[in-house]
DNA sequence: TTGAAAGCGCTACCAA
DNA sequence: TTGGTAGCGCTTTCAA
């Protein structure tokens, strides 16, 4: 900036009005500016300049995740992008894989960098990290958890109410013998789905049995074990209802194997590409990651232009799309 | 970091010493400004510290993918982030859509922010934006394209005889017409998997029919149209090779709305979940986008440590995988 | 081993 | 309309 000055033979603080579009320069001072900009590629230091600006503001927010690579986080990221683009903020992402440690790692790196928010899918179950940063006055928004605390926002789907849709649905097909698989309980959607399945049992006057019910389950191979392990079952069930995406996916592995695809009916929360074109094409409880992760960032944005009300939770709802799985109905 | 200094009754730069763990401090005074550390909740600005430091590193790059919500990009920008992980460095990532406008502000963005390096799908034809930064000094690397200049590294699978050697294999199974759907030439990808498809009917003796050639298509809706539209043809294909991952996806919906998925062999570049559950699961030419992110990351980092060797192109090798869909024989 | 002073690139503030 | 000066939080340099 010194060098751009010197070139147009102004003062840096002329230099700076016209990088930043100040108004009260003459349009011949801004020419010669423009001009040696160009001539010497000067690239403003965005870093340099929110230093020293009263704000503060870096445009630029913390986003994270378990896992960007997972479809649900990576529409959610996009989303984020979407808005955050409008405001000309940059998002800085972060996997924690479900490790505190990593999330504590990462939210200092995001600080450390003072990111102007941040938004997290927590995984420490105390949050405790991310509550500090709240405290000491870094806007946050949750998405697709609840906070422990009260001063955060936090945005997710229906997952109790969508899960108890499947179950209704699974019933009103004649299923009385509903399975269910569902992810690691410490995980706040699992725990939600779950409560949300013993509803709808309820709710339709059926009986909860344990050796229907298969929990802590983790990913596509022990979902597979874990369904077929039921099928084995004296008394298989007629209806599963998997509560993750990739329980779904080893839940149709074990059908597949089992021959019994077409016999037993499947509901999956979480939708997946190709669901449509499977045999049978697979019925969900669709969430909308997207729309998740726009309300999210706009919250985030609420705070940062200064909405200083109390945290709110918004809940995004789920959709039951019927392909066919969940509608194969129960043959005595 | 003033008051740290204050409330531990020592220099500044001693607290700067214990921040950054260098050496020659007392354990006395380590622990007097450890103390007021924590007491005040004191976190460094690696910003102010960046803009002080003689290397000027802010140990954060930028990623410029085409959509960090595409399996395929969200899995390359994981890759990138567990490298980046290991140097303690953050990873800013923005989606160009394909939008050369686009990518020319996130481009300005980064730089702005004074990233130590990038690595981008470029999309501007002529790679200006991105050439420009190399010019001027910023490190750059390409993933899953070429670079029009010998200045920039770039990393990508080896599309051309990966694509040759699908058409192979077809052959091998006795087609004779075989099909081709390729995204918009523009995108380099396309192009090459067009000349591989091309070769590889050279390479079998087979003649290359305007008829049965799709280009310029994108997008699953287009895919199922052209597939559809090339299936009524008085001589239609006997097998079907679509050179991206959606396409494949609109080749599929296009097979089953005509019956005839069991009838006509299909082989998709780029591999997708839930391939092998498909009715028939689905032969692919794999890519390894970990490895692809990886091995540009690696190389990224080898620059910041230094590098100052010639540009190269480094290629991630491509895996047949046959499942079915690509094993329907030629039947007369 | 410790710390004072200078200055990274920029903007706030105020004076001309 | 223009620009000088101070200083954001930190590291570098150098002196004690």
């Amino acid at each position: 900036m010194r060098q751009v000055a010197a070139l147009a033979g102004v003062g840096l603080k002329t230099v700076s009005r016209v990088v930043n579009g100040e108004p009260g320069v003459s349009p011949e001072l801004t020419a010669r500016v423009t001009e040696a900009i160009r001539l010497l590629d000067y690239r403003p230091d965005s870093t340099a300049s929110s230093l020293r600006r009263a704000d503060r503001r870096t445009a630029t927010i913390g986003l994270l995740l378990e896992d960007v690579a997972n479809p649900f986080s990576s529409a959610v990221n996009r989303a984020i992008e979407d808005v955050a683009r409008q405001r000309e903020t940059l998002v800085l992402s972060g996997s924690s894989d479900g490790d505190p440690g990593r999330e504590t790692r990462y939210v200092r790196a995001f600080t450390s960098r003072r990111v102007d928010g941040l938004i997290a899918v927590p995984v420490a179950p105390d949050q405790q990290a991310l509550l500090t940063e709240r405290q000491l006055g870094l806007p946050i928004v949750f998405v697709d958890r609840l906070s422990v605390s009260p001063a955060i926002d936090s945005v997710t789907v229906d997952n109790r109410p969508g899960a108890t849709r499947a179950v209704q649905h699974l019933a009103a097909h004649g299923h009385q013998r509903i399975g269910f698989l569902g992810d690691v309980r410490t995980i706040w959607t699992a725990e939600e789905r779950y409560l949300g399945y013993v509803e709808g049992l309820a709710s339709c006057g059926l009986r909860l049995e344990p050796g229907l019910v298969q929990r802590d389950v983790s990913g596509v191979d022990r979902a597979q074990v874990a369904v077929t392990t039921m099928l084995l079952l004296p008394e298989p069930p007629t209806a599963i209802f998997t509560a993750q995406n990739l329980l779904t996916q080893g839940a149709i592995r074990a059908l597949r194997t089992a021959g019994l695809h077409n016999h037993i009916a499947l509901i999956g929360f979480d939708d997946f590409p190709f669901a449509e074109l499977l045999d049978p094409p697979v019925s969900v409880i669709a969430q909308n990651p997207h729309l998740l992760g726009m309300t999210a960032a706009a919250r985030l944005f609420e705070r940062l232009d200064g909405d200083e009300s109390p945290a709110r939770h918004v809940i995004v709802p789920t959709q039951l799309i019927a392909r066919g799985s969940g509608e194969i109905p129960f043959n005595q």
